[in-house]
DNA sequence: GATCGTCTCCCCCGCGCGGGGGAGGTCCGC
DNA sequence: GCGGACCTCCCCCGCGCGGGGGAGACGATC
């Protein structure tokens, strides 16, 4: 059986356009389509998608408020993938952090757009945007330094969250990075909190998973 | 302070090419050896070492139990680096599990030596082989298929393990894992504790790292 | 001066994680 | 037949982790 979509998207060109790219895969399937938050649930609640593609930014109910909406009230939820136009946009962590599962760019290629919807689909997690792991195959071959920086600033990250992230991707415990870096454990807590938080991360798994994917550090 | 270190191996040779790489280093410096795991507890008490390389076969008391013995009779134990010449030792993992900090092959470079004494001075851990990672680079450019699965023969994991783990580099939670496997969640504790013991990891983060080190999964 | 971001530290709380055991099942090879 | 690996599931238990709050200090910016 298909992916089932459901779009969401105050734009109809950008809700036409997703249609055309997901509906041409056999394995996947748009059911409906909505062009503001409020009227997703009901859509939800009838359709019961596999997967809403849900923007941020929309009139009367915002996907971030929507993401909410949805996770509170329907017993087994579908996956949500929050789009945007922007890969800085600050409510896209906001959604994240309200449990959408996934982030996707209006202007990736349709490739990655079907890519997206079919991890998210499997319970995968998209965790840092696409466009950072794509900049970071830009600039050189081996996602060095100047990479991994424009990483952080995609990610908007501080020095001090960089450095905690780092020491993250070593393998050290709370204790041990506050042991290294001279402070109290609950900073490095509210450190970590913050960079989960910006990275839509879960846990610290996957801010490490993140970390490799975008090439903020390389392996080897 | 130079990294002092204490040198515990049965072959006289090798305590000699060792402490020569060891001793050339400016911030590295070898203050004792010792020719079995017997002797090493009442060095480690009167020399105070940082490190302590340490072999894993040797008569009277092997590495496993010496490391083991240290641990237990010592206040502020040094951190104890693994020394094998087998990249396939069984032994190591029971080291590493007995709470050895690294590992480290005879065989390895110079250069490779000195970072793995600088590496365990510092606190963090020597997951998985060098070799493996070194065997990853090898099998063509990217570290494909022939060479994870090159790298899980290193490491000893079951198929299903195997499987675990690459769910695990997905950022997948236990629960998750089972339901995607239709398991127990007890059944995926198993699994994620037998991988822990076999990488040297101390929880899954530091698995993760491990399973992108060795090139088990490569990023992007 | 006021505001903002950053870094620092604190509280409470629930839960997932990992360690320590054990145990039954299948399949394979000796 | 009998070990031995492997997969499966179970128990108890402690603790680290992460969420949710809040708050003070500092420097930069306006």
């Amino acid at each position: 059986m298909p992916v089932t979509v459901l779009l969401v998207d105050d734009e109809p060109l950008v809700r036409a356009g997703l249609r055309a790219v997901l509906d041409a895969q056999p394995d996947i399937e748009v059911v409906g389509e909505a062009a503001d938050g409020a009227a997703v649930i009901p859509l939800v609640r009838s359709l019961r998608p596999d997967v809403v593609a849900m923007d941020v930014r929309m009139p009367l109910l915002d996907g971030i408020e929507a993401t909410r909406a949805v996770l509170r009230s329907v017993d087994e939820p579908p996956k949500i993938l929050v789009v945007t136009t922007f890969e800085n946009d600050e409510y896209v962590y906001e959604a994240l952090r309200a449990g959408a599962d996934g982030f996707l760019l209006k202007r990736a290629r349709p490739a990655e757009i079907v890519h997206a919807v079919r991890l998210v689909a499997e319970g995968e997690s998209l965790l840092f945007p696409a466009s950072v792991r794509q900049l970071a195959a830009e600039h050189g071959e081996n996602g060095g330094n100047p990479a991994a920086r424009a990483a952080l600033e995609r990610a908007q990250l501080t020095e001090r969250e960089a450095e905690v992230l780092r020491l993250m991707t070593r393998g050290l415990s709370n204790a041990e990075i506050a042991a290294r870096l001279v402070v109290g454990t609950e900073t490095v807590k509210s450190h970590v909190s913050a960079i989960l938080a910006k990275l839509g991360a879960r846990d610290r798994t996957q801010a490490v998973i993140a970390a490799y994917e975008s090439g903020f550090v390389a392996p080897g």
